[in-house]
DNA sequence: TACCAGGTAAAAA
DNA sequence: TTTTTACATGGT
């Protein structure tokens, strides 16, 4: 759950006072952990799926602990760390609309210009804000995020990302070299930003964001060694090595 | 007050 | 083809 505010409170994904609230389909769905398990309310078939992915279940986690294990400098990290599912990001437009904000400026500051965008273009739903839909971007002018905080160029991107006619939903059937074509043709979207699509939208277990700044710390402070160098020696479990090592360099940079 | 932060595209060299 | 620059906000 501290995943959620590590950069402050995001107001898609507001957890305050124990409770993860969420819009979901008009409803606003709390999450709450507790020992042994989660409460989710309302629970049904249609909240169920996007609570998962916000849970991180599509996770093989046991896959990756057996791995892991056998990886003597990620083994005590994991070990520390044991049961930790990164959580996903539910809907593939958020996911991107998110990264780009997310591009250059640290998290702290594009979790502000998020709230910011959340708060004037996307819809209050009980203790959850309903983040912003395409079709609301695409109606939308550069002023509007320009006004939230989003450079102009950002907000080029945005709103050519909203009115463009991909199919993002189609993605996820697609491999991952393809995905990482159709994304980096759109203007905005560069090797990063489809990299951590793969990782935390489509959960794939390959995806390395190498290019990634505290990733690239991570590599460099844990392992001592290049990103680009550490990425294969972790295969198959890439995503779920970069989630582990970027939680375990948070803890202890 | 500087400076840097989980990049990218376009301009300049 | 490779290197530089603009972008704009929030912490430290």
């Amino acid at each position: 759950m501290g995943r959620f505010r590590v950069f402050g409170t995001d107001l898609a994904n507001r957890y305050e006072d124990g409770v993860l609230h969420r819009a979901i389909a008009g409803r606003d769905v709390a999450i709450r952990a507790r020992p042994g398990g989660v409460d989710v309310e309302p629970l049904d078939g249609e909240t169920r799926g996007v609570v998962e992915r916000l849970l991180g279940l599509p996770f093989d986690l046991d896959a990756f602990h057996a791995w892991a294990a056998t990886e003597p400098v990620l083994a005590p990290i994991a070990a520390d760390l044991r049961g930790y599912r990164p959580p996903l990001q539910p809907d593939p437009f958020e996911a991107l609309v998110t990264s780009i904000t997310a591009q250059q400026v640290s998290l702290y500051a594009a979790v502000a210009i998020r709230n910011r965008l959340v708060d004037r273009l996307g819809e209050r739903v009980g203790g959850a804000w309903a983040f912003p839909s395409r079709e609301r971007i695409a109606s939308a002018t550069e002023g509007d995020l320009v006004a939230s905080g989003f450079t102009r160029r950002k907000a080029e991107y945005t709103i050519a990302l909203a009115r463009s006619s991909l199919d993002l939903d189609a993605l996820a059937t697609l491999s991952d070299d393809e995905v990482r074509l159709r994304l980096t043709a759109l203007r905005g979207i560069g090797p990063w930003t489809a990299e951590w699509f793969l990782a935390r939208h489509l959960a794939r277990p390959h995806a390395w964001p190498a290019g990634d700044l505290a990733l690239r710390k991570a590599a460099a402070s844990i392992y001592g060694v290049d990103v680009h160098e550490l990425g294969p020696r972790l295969h198959p479990f890439q995503n779920l090595s970069a989630h582990y090592l970027l939680v375990g360099w948070l803890a202890k940079p």
